[in-house]
RNA sequence: GGGCGCGUAGCUCAGUGGGAGAGCACCCGCCUUACAAGCGGGGGGUCGUAGGUUCGAAACCUACCGCGCCCACCA
């Protein structure tokens, strides 16, 4: 680290004590450590200030956190740092999630790298080592959110296995079961044979796998049937065969019996509903214990279940095929068939649908098994009517579509999960089968032949509680009564279905109001979307353009990183990043910092009232005006969260409004020692102090860094957000000030057409000014257009045409590159050419003139009368040029 | 199979009924006393295609082409 102490000590004035660069390392911890030991971020239940609460989406304590984690706790902390300095009580409470099955299979995998399994180690010996792994990657988690600068109420942070919490969860479930909301089954669900635990629904992926299908012929002579399957192997548990009831080829066999081939056993011809007739043979296999939709065909026609695998998916049908895998007995299976000349079409390739575990993409195989299972119809309704009735407003609305179309349509959910890492289910066995739920409060059964349920609970049922699991609940705490519902989840789309939609049912249904009605976790969910990478493609390790947040942090710092992902971060919108754009976001802090360095070697300042607008000079009621469009602006993107243009707003506002204009424009009066000058130190002072208020909630270090140096306040965490003063709006300076641009940025253009270097300076007669009330800032023109110093080493004379209603007159007396200012002419004549035909026939239009609004027939007149007054001063401008 | 979304400058994206924009990249010129992590100037787009509505379409409607995502029990 350079050593610019010396440099920063606050005796060495005249810069403020900044360096000429900005230096996150040096800022960053000691900043974050102030700001923890002062308590910025505790929230205080007792407060009266409106509450403002986000419960931070709980990372899993699978390992580090990624370059997503860091946008989403970017948005929250941005979000936090705002309503902060808007005056509310802010609680942003973290913590992790234990993760389950993801968990245990990181821990799993680390003891088979000393080729041990979890069953060497033993239930209670496992779940130990999981904790142990939890405390390391839970401490990397926590030391990477600090190098973000999460603004986190530390004191309340939670684990999904805190006591406080595993009793949340033993309390609902005991609800629900008193309920009937939870219940147990035997059901087909989805099982992972690696994992060897029952999945949910959305912990499976489908992806179109190449499979084969073979046609199989069923029984003899009249009575055969052929059916289709890519399962073959399966063919040992089918207990029917369905045909579609109005199919005129099947008819005569409904009701009728075939032989099973391989087993002996005859099996019923069934008609149902759900066979299409159109596809493969129209005829179906039927295995109500390995095949979902065959189980429903099962229900439907009194089928007996035959299952033939067991939990690796290894048949254990006596016989030939005994002991092999699923992968092994199916062309084990279709030789067999083969030699009895069953097969009647050979295989086929056939692109089908076919899913895995969402952990180890092992292809799930679905089972018949006795589950916990939570009926989903009531809480997914509920869940439903509130994003419907307005109490939950989901940002982006268009995503509330793909909400709704998942809680109408939710299946029951399998809760239970034959994993060691997670909350044990409370429901206890008796000798006799019979079932005991236990909640919190209760002791299990003490007689003898008594145990727990061996499995535990989804992880989503824990997490499914956080927003009120953390504040206390069951309890009714302070905490849950000051920031219950909390105000804004903010998380990425793609755990709209897993965690949102199950907080909102748990929430809806566990968390009552004075009149017993169900209260929403959250008010509005923010989602963002996916961070990818400069082409807009995902992340991935193999592909190798992953991004390591803490990578950046270390070479940019966290503000640069913060900038870079909030800048693409608008609702519902994925977000792409690369490291060029994070050195220009590392630019723009720097940038800042030497605004600010300028503007305290200029002596700006903060003390003393803001001159009223009527003792200003055009230049500073010009961007104390912007300044009050940005603040409206960018309060605006806040309601919306649209953080990517509040950067845009903040961006341009700083860059080009203060830096590059305000800025230059007031070098020559701070130059002076007039009360002018004071002033102008004062608005400036103010323009900085705004700025780094507005900046501060997305970029905390460098703003807060230099708004101390500027202010001497304390912390810019308690100063107010900057409210928009209509007394600065000011239409009359804005206009001035753009015409002063145009001039400005005309004679430069001009200068550089010439060939002139910054050094070289003009000696230049300016008139014309006054035709637009600019002729007052002409030493400012001058100034900035480097015109007219003593010793000037280049003399000429051009007209120029400015567009947009204003004309120049540059005398500059001698010989200029006439060709490069002929080409320069004839383009702008070309251009107003094309704008004043463009208006005549606008205007010559009947139909436009009786239909178009008459501002907008105004506007397009006075378009036509400054390009034919461009016209006309061009034209003498070309007349006026020597011959080439 | 159902649903949602997107095609605007080389790249990533704003703009959603009245003069085509930004950042980065690119070209030219500059160490101009806050900043070379900078300053000034510049080039570059028949707004996916074809129809339609309108005085007027990048924007609204229809179809098509291309891309992406989500859901789903097609054997």
């Amino acid at each position: 680290m350079t050593d610019t102490t010396e440099a920063r000590t606050p005796d060495s004035r005249p810069t403020g004590g900044l360096s000429a660069q900005y230096q996150p390392g040096e800022v960053e911890q000691l900043r974050y450590e102030r700001w923890v030991s002062e308590g910025y971020f505790s929230a205080d239940p007792k407060s009266e200030k409106p509450a403002f609460t986000i419960v931070i989406p709980p990372p899993n304590v699978t390992g580090s956190l990624h370059v997503g984690h860091a946008l989403d706790h970017t948005i929250q902390d941005t979000l936090v740092r705002l309503k902060r300095m808007q005056g509310f009580e802010v609680l942003w409470l973290p913590g992790m999630d234990h993760a389950g099955i993801a968990t245990q299979n990181v821990v799993e995998r680390k003891l088979a790298e000393q080729q041990l399994s979890r069953h060497d180690l033993g239930r209670e010996k496992f779940v130990e080592k999981v904790w142990e792994w939890k405390a390391e990657s839970g401490g990397a988690i926590l030391g990477q959110m600090r190098r973000l600068g999460d603004s986190v109420d530390w004191s309340r942070e939670r684990f999904t296995m805190d006591e406080g919490l595993s009793r949340a969860v033993q309390t609902i479930f005991k609800r629900l079961y008193d309920d009937e909301l939870i219940y147990r089954a035997n059901r087909i669900i989805n099982w992972c044979p690696r994992c060897l635990t029952a999945l949910s629904d959305i912990e499976v992926e489908h992806t179109d796998d190449e499979g084969e299908l073979v046609s199989i012929r069923y029984g003899e002579g009249e009575n055969a049937i052929v059916v289709a399957t890519t399962r073959a192997e399966t063919l040992l548990g089918d207990t029917a065969v369905a045909v579609h009831p109005d199919d005129e080829r099947y008819k005569h066999l409904i009701g009728t019996e075939v032989e099973l081939p391989l087993t002996g056993r005859r099996i019923p011809i069934i008609a149902d509903e759900h066979v299409d007739p159109a596809f493969g043979t129209g005829a179906v296999k039927v295995t109500p214990a390995h095949d979902p939709n065959d189980f429903e065909i099962g229900q439907r026609h009194d089928l007996p279940s035959l299952t033939v695998m067991d939990e690796r998916a290894v048949i254990t049908v006596p016989g030939p095929f005994q002991g092999l895998d699923r992968y092994e007995a199916r062309p084990a299976v279709v030789a067999a068939l083969r030699e009895q000349g069953r097969i009647v079409a050979e295989k086929r390739p056939y692109l089908h649908s076919v899913g895995h575990c969402s952990r180890c993409k092992t292809t799930v195989e679905p089972r018949l098994s006795l589950q916990w299972f939570v009926k989903t119809g009531p809480l997914a309704q509920a869940a439903g009517d509130a994003v419907r009735d307005g109490r939950v407003t989901i940002e982006p609305a268009e995503l509330s579509k793909r909400y709704f179309a998942w809680v109408d349509n939710m299946h029951d959910w399998c809760i239970s999960r034959q994993l060691w890492w997670g909350h044990r289910i409370p429901v206890w066995y008796g000798p006799a089968g019979e079932v005991v739920c236990v909640g919190p409060d209760e002791q299990p059964p003490s007689g003898e032949g008594w145990r727990q349920d061996e499995d535990v609970l989804d992880t989503w049922f824990s997490s499914g509680l956080w927003p009120f699991s953390t504040l206390g609940w069951p309890e009714r705490t302070p905490e849950l009564e000051k920031f219950y519902p909390t105000s804004v989840l903010v998380t990425g789309y793609d755990i709209l279905f897993f965690w949102v939609a199950r907080m909102m049912m748990f929430g809806l249904y566990a968390v009552r109001d004075s009149d017993g009605s169900g209260v929403q976790p959250f008010n509005v969910v923010n989602l963002h979307g996916m961070v990818r990478d400069q082409f807009g493609k995902k992340m991935s390790k193999s592909f190798g353009n992953v991004v390591d947040p803490l990578d950046w942090i270390n070479r940019y710092g966290a503000d640069a990183t913060r900038f870079t992902l909030a800048r693409g971060a608008n609702p519902g919108s994925d977000v792409p990043i690369s490291e060029e754009w994070c050195q220009g976001s590392r630019n723009f802090c720097n940038k800042l910092w030497n605004a600010t360095r300028f503007a305290l070697m200029n002596g700006a300042t903060v003390e003393g009232d803001l001159p009223p607008s009527s003792e200003l000079g055009a230049l500073d009621r010009w961007i104390l005006s912007r300044l009050q469009h940005t603040v409206a602006e960018v309060n605006e993107q806040f309601d919306s969260y649209e953080y990517a243009k509040v950067c845009d707003t903040l961006y341009h506002f700083a860059w080009d409004d203060v830096c590059d204009w305000y800025v230059e424009l007031s070098k020559p009066v701070l130059a002076q020692d007039t009360p002018e000058a004071a002033r102008t130190r004062r608005v400036l002072g103010h323009v900085l102090d705004q700025l780094l208020r507005l900046l501060h909630p997305v970029i905390p270090f460098v703003t807060e860094e230099l708004w101390i140096a500027l202010t001497g306040g304390e912390t810019l965490m308690r100063a107010a957000w900057p409210a928009v003063d209509h007394a600065y709006v000011d239409d009359a300076a804005e206009e001035e000030l753009a015409a002063l641009q145009k001039v400005v940025t005309e004679v430069r253009r001009f200068r550089s057409d010439q060939g002139l270097k910054p050094s070289q300076r003009v000696s230049a007669a300016l008139t014309g000014l006054g035709n637009v009330g600019i002729d007052t800032h002409e030493p400012l023109i001058r100034s900035l257009a480097r015109l007219d110093a003593p010793g000037a080493d280049f003399t000429a004379t051009a007209t120029l045409a400015v567009t947009g209603g204003i004309t120049v007159d540059l005398d500059t007396r001698g010989a200029i590159d006439v060709a490069a200012e002929r080409a320069r002419l004839e383009k702008d004549r070309a251009a107003a050419e094309k704008e004043a035909t463009q208006c005549r026939a606008k205007l010559g239009n009947e139909s436009f003139i009786g239909k178009a609004p008459e501002q907008v027939v105004t506007k397009i007149k006075d378009r036509l009368v400054t390009a034919e007054a461009d016209l006309v001063r061009i034209a003498a401008a070309l007349e006026a040029l020597p011959a080439a």
